[in-house]
DNA sequence: CAATTTATATACCACCCGTTATGGAAATCG
DNA sequence: CGATTTCCATAACGGGTGGTATATAAATTG
């Protein structure tokens, strides 16, 4: 039983470029969500064949998880940069200015993979929505350990909750992705930033 | 030329009710999504044929911005009582409360239609995003008004953005949309809101 | 009771979906 | 070179989509 795959291809070998390909799939995804990206969409922005991509990438589904993965690598590192922030203050900024980054990047789709695929998801793609909720259950339960680490430190009065920080910010990266998704301007996106430090406790 | 219907039905009247069949649709978009809900979908639920449908409403799409009319009559009804409220932490409170019971309970399908509506827009319903985009927008600028208001009576410190603070509670609201549409319970939901209003400026 | 007007029900349309079988081209290994 | 292995392109599959034509049933008007 061959667990790795052939280090030495022996046939024709393939003619694009799998990471190539898997960027653009994700693009897709990330414009037109899970069931709104359709198989036809996916090719032409792939510049591939459809049995090209299913002997690369399984089916659609095993299409999505791998590109959900490429997202969240990235995504993960902004969101451990920001979690290393020696404050919970400095968490919180890193955080929403880069999520605003994020959202308002001329180059990438609007809005967050997450939200679109948590929100857009009908009941045939129920696995897919339990998979991006629970990458985003973990992203919450990373910033709730720190905030409760913080909270030790006196980064913030005894009445806050850590646990409703995570929460806050959660959601606040959430309204982002819909409001940016919707349209709405690096400068509107900004002020929602703005505010939202304003308001955190401390400082 | 007949501008108005007829009044008086002259061959065969029709077997069900309108607005019974109207809020039906209602909760299988609200459910399911534009894209997401299909005729099929709508017809069982609504305990109607297809040419029933049809007769009736015209098309999908028009059956759509009917429904969104009915969930907006409601939410637009909620979200006056908020702005009515004597003071800026008032108005929060209650479109955040609001908003808390409307997305908690276990009678309404879970999230937002307008969320829902919004993110999960495949391109070719457009218009749809449109429609729902703009009455988002005027709600904002209510609560925008609302809160210029506030700020002349002294309801929060000179240096918070009356916009800001709009644009705030607007992504409050669409993370709280987020999260309970992806399975948050009513208790987390409360935490995320006891937090947003402790960060209230003022009081 | 006719005649008319409308609603309903069945079936169907062309199209798009994700997926796969088929046939031929191309590159590697012996 | 010959054999083999893999890739690519075309086309087709069954099923679901929004939307509709046709025919029958039912109610109102005269």
């Amino acid at each position: 039983m061959e667990i790795e795959a052939a280090t030495v291809s022996k046939g024709r070998p393939r003619e694009f470029c799998v990471d190539a390909a898997l960027a653009a799939a994700l693009r897709v995804f990330w414009s037109k969500g899970y069931e709104g990206a359709s198989m036809a969409d996916l090719t032409e922005a792939m510049g591939i064949t459809k049995p090209s991509l299913y002997a690369a990438f399984g089916n659609k589904e095993a299409l999505f998880n791998k590109a959900l993965d490429l997202y969240e690598r990235e995504k993960t590192d902004y969101m451990r940069a920001a979690l290393d922030a020696p404050t919970a203050r400095g968490v919180a900024e890193r955080l929403m200015y880069g999520a605003l980054d994020m959202y308002s990047c001329p180059e990438n789709p609007n809005g967050c993979l997450g939200v679109i695929s948590s929100v857009a998801c009908g009941a045939e793609a129920e696995c897919i929505r339990e998979a991006v909720v629970a990458r985003s259950a973990t992203a919450k339960q990373a910033m709730l350990e720190r905030f409760t680490r913080a909270k030790d430190e006196g980064d913030f009065p005894d009445d806050v909750d850590p646990a409703g920080l995570a929460a806050f910010l959660t959601a606040m990266n959430q309204g982002m992705a819909v409001q940016a998704g919707a349209g709405a301007t690096r400068a509107e996106l900004e002020r929602l930033v703005e505010t939202g430090l304003k308001l955190w406790p401390g400082r």
